[in-house]
DNA sequence: CAATGATCCTGTCCGC
DNA sequence: TGCGGACAGGATCATT
C-alpha cells in the first residue's frame, strides 16, 4: 500500500511527463474522487507544471497559472501514464488529460483515493496539518521523545499518526519496530531514550531501503501481493510466519490494523 | 485533549 | 465449483 516510498516513486514517475505535457483537463469517472474548489474559475486549463512535491503521503502539483492539485492514493490508488488512452479503464476514477491525446490515469479499485483542485493560495485548506518528514533531520530523538511524552497509546498507533510523523503506514511501522526491538503494543510514553534513538534510526533506514527496493516493486504495483517480489524479501515480519531468526511471528490488532511482531526479538 | 472504533470500498483468499 | 465471510488499510468522523 502506498506509504512514503511508494508515493515518492509515483511522483518521480509522473514528474517528467507533467514537465513535458500541459494538462488540458481533469476528468472524474467516480463520484467523490475529484474534489473541485467551489471558487474555481470556469475555465482554468491548460495548466503547466511549476513544481511537484511530496508531503507525507500527499503529492502536490503546483501549476504556473496559480492552481494546485493534491493527489492522495490512499490504499489502492495509482497514477498510470497512458500515451494512447482509448478506453476508460475498469477502475479508472479520474484522468489528467494531457497534450497530444495522452493521459495520466488515476486507477483506484477501492475508490478511497482523492484528487483536489484549487487555487494555490488555498493550499492550507486542502493539505491537512502534518507532522515531521521522517527522512528530514526534524525527525530526531528529541522530537520523538517530546511527542511520545505522557502518551498511553501503543507506540505503533502513535507512529501511524500523520500529525506526528507524516508518511509512515502499517507495513513500515511493523518493519521498523521489529528492527528496533520494540513491541508495537508498548505504551508510547514508556519507550525509553535508547529505544527512541533506535526507532528514529530504523525509521529512516527502512524508508530509505524501501525507496530503493520498494521503488522498483512499485513499477508493476504488486509489492505486498507479489510473493516472489523484492518487496517480500525486504519484509522481515509483515505477513510473515517467522522472523529472520526463526521465531514465530504474532499478529495482534492495534488501531484496527494487523500488527506483526516477534515476541522474542521485540520487548 | 487522548484514545478508540466505525466507516468508506472492492478484490482476494479461505473454508465449507 | 460456488458461495459467504473475513481481510486488506489511510484518513476522517463520532464516541467515550
Amino acid at each position: 500500500m502506498p506509504e512514503l516510498p511508494e508515493v515518492q516513486s509515483v511522483l518521480d514517475g509522473v514528474l517528467p511527463i507533467l514537465q513535458t505535457k500541459r494538462v488540458l483537463g481533469l476528468k472524474s469517472y467516480y463520484p467523490g474522487t475529484l474534489i473541485l474548489d467551489p471558487h474555481l474559475a470556469e475555465d482554468i486549463f491548460p495548466l503547466s507544471l511549476k513544481k511537484a512535491w511530496r508531503r507525507g503521503k500527499y503529492m502536490i502539483f503546483d501549476f504556473n497559472e496559480g492552481y494546485s492539485s493534491i493527489v492522495h492514493l490512499r490504499m489502492t490508488g495509482k497514477l498510470v501514464y497512458e500515451p494512447q488512452p482509448e478506453d476508460i479503464h475498469k477502475h479508472e476514477r479520474a484522468r489528467f488529460e494531457l497534450e497530444d491525446g495522452e493521459a495520466i490515469r488515476f486507477i483506484d479499485p477501492r475508490t478511497f483515493g482523492k484528487i483536489w483542485l484549487f487555487k494555490s493560495e488555498n493550499l492550507d485548506n486542502y493539505l491537512p496539518k502534518l507532522g515531521v518528514e521522517p527522512l528530514e533531520e526534524e525527525l530526531n530523538s528529541k522530537y520523538l521523545t517530546q511527542v511520545l511524552k505522557g502518551r498511553k497509546a501503543p507506540i505503533k498507533n502513535l507512529l501511524l499518526d500523520q500529525r506526528l510523523i507524516a508518511g509512515l503506514g502499517n507495513i513500515y511501522v511493523c518493519e521498523l519496530l521489529y528492527r528496533s526491538g520494540v513491541r508495537p503494543d508498548r505504551s508510547g510514553g514508556k519507550v525509553n531514550l535508547s529505544e527512541i534513538k533506535r526507532i528514529v534510526k530504523d525509521t529512516k533506514e527502512v524508508l530509505e531501503e524501501a525507496i530503493v527496493a520498494g521503488g522498483t516493486s512499485i513499477s508493476d504495483y504488486r509489492n505486498v501481493d507479489d510473493k516472489s517480489g523484492k518487496f517480500q524479501r525486504f519484509l522481515r515480519v509483515y505477513q510473515k510466519k517467522e522472523c529472520p531468526r526463526g521465531h514465530d511471528i504474532e499478529n495482534i490488532r492495534l488501531a484496527g490494523r494487523s500488527s506483526f511482531f516477534c515476541p522474542k526479538c521485540q520487548k
